[in-house]
DNA sequence: TCCCCAAACCTGTATGATATGTTTGCGTTG
DNA sequence: CAACGCAAACATATCATACAGGTTTGGGGA
């Protein structure tokens, strides 16, 4: 019985499963593969490493799981590209369990996205201003279909993020949607009337220009404007 | 043959190990748990899900990669405190494979720490502020010993972040350290001389006492400053 | 009552079998 | 000779089973 994984690695205590999974990422940097890239099959790296298939199984199951890689039935494995699956579970772990809450949710919220609203102002290409405008004013023409308006706000700053051409500020952004999804109505139904509804959504439709214009401070203002709104409502429908 | 997994799930397309994970995790939910309480046994999951162990264990390892919950031999899986884990290696492998560059990683640091200082201000106990203000010490005592000095600015950062008392913060700012190991040493010695290394030093330390002093402005403004060198520092050498 | 140990339970890993999806290359056909 | 199609080789998905440790628990003895 030789002794399992070998090569030098941080395998002390840990599982094999641990170990596997830091022969596959370390796998991936020494041979700087790009997203996309094959993986070495299952049996190879079996082989490799000298530890079952179950135990590459789980390390592929594992890094799945944080989109790090992507499997399919009869393919080999591929490297991801960057995407904000994993940290959305994280989040909406601590939302369950209590460890975070909504409220908190949106101060990050508002501390990221003034950044991505200055950064989308001086970085935008002109269709990524096109799609953001385009957001805004599905807002205002769908005003009664409220989920549609929810999806066009979450497209909306999503978008932003993404102009904003740093990818983590978009993992991050990204990340939070699928929690929002559930807090989203709670703040549409607590406004007191259509006309703040109104509002919000004309707040969206001047961010969106103020990117389009390339005006990084109005931008970020409004953008501050947005959550201060947001945050009020939420806050007086009694959301913790 | 039955069904497998069965209740109502988003199973479709799916494989039945997502299907399991999101069986795991509804049941978090359903039952509330909070960290620390005990998840059912594999054998107990894959009977009730109809499938195999094999399956019900890629789904723990999954969730465990994540740090969802935590595996140990012989004792059941628990339900995880949060924790940047997960968050670390997706940086991390948005880096190798070239999807985020260090540059972007200060901006996303500078952004939200120009927040957790200033929260960090309003919120800090006692205790807090006196760890903070340690590590601000430390720095200059060992400033000979630049490992040292690389671990005390880490945690000086994760401090704050904690004493921000908004645990999204922390989860971010944690999940950057393991990439700031690699880059650090690079901007500490790209400073030109002594003097901008004890300068370095001297701005956390009076950061540190804007917050011990409850001063949010300074304490955000000082952060600003930080950063501002330190990008610095890292475009002269070259850092992408 | 307290302590200790064995049985029951649980996870970690390995093996092999089967079903099914994908890729590849060869042979046939037009 | 090119294009098509199909079978073999390869890969993953899932299952069943086995066994080696680690953990928990309950009962029996001191």
């Amino acid at each position: 019985m030789t002794a399992a994984i070998e090569r030098g690695k941080p395998m002390d205590g840990a599982s094999l499963v641990s170990a596997a999974i830091g022969a596959i990422t370390r796998h991936i940097r020494e041979n700087e593969l790009a997203p996309g890239d094959k993986l070495p099959s299952e049996a190879t790296l079996s082989k490799e490493l000298n530890v079952s298939r179950t135990v590459i199984r789980e390390a592929f199951q594992s890094l799945a799981a944080m989109r790090l890689i992507e499997l399919a039935a009869g393919k080999r494995a591929t490297v991801c590209h960057l995407d904000h699956g994993a940290m959305s579970l994280l989040i909406e772990h601590g939302v369950h369990t209590e460890q975070i809450n909504v409220q908190q949710i949106y101060d990050v919220r508002r501390t990221i996205e003034m950044r991505t609203a200055t950064l989308a102002a001086l970085r935008r290409t002109d269709a990524e201003a096109k799609l953001i405008l385009s957001h805004a004013k599905a807002m205002k023409a769908e005003f009664n279909n409220s989920e549609a308006v929810m999806e066009h706000d979450l497209a909306f700053h999503l978008e932003i993020a993404k102009a904003s051409r740093n990818p983590i500020f978009w993992l991050i952004v990204g990340a939070f949607q699928d929690v929002i999804r559930h807090t989203w109505p709670v703040g549409w139904k607590s406004r007191p009337s259509d006309a703040e509804r109104h509002d919000h959504n004309k707040t969206h439709l001047d961010l969106a220009e103020a990117i389009a214009a390339g005006d990084p401070q109005t931008a970020s203002q409004l953008m501050a404007k947005h959550f201060d709104d947001s945050i009020k409502a939420l806050l007086a429908a009694g959301v913790s």
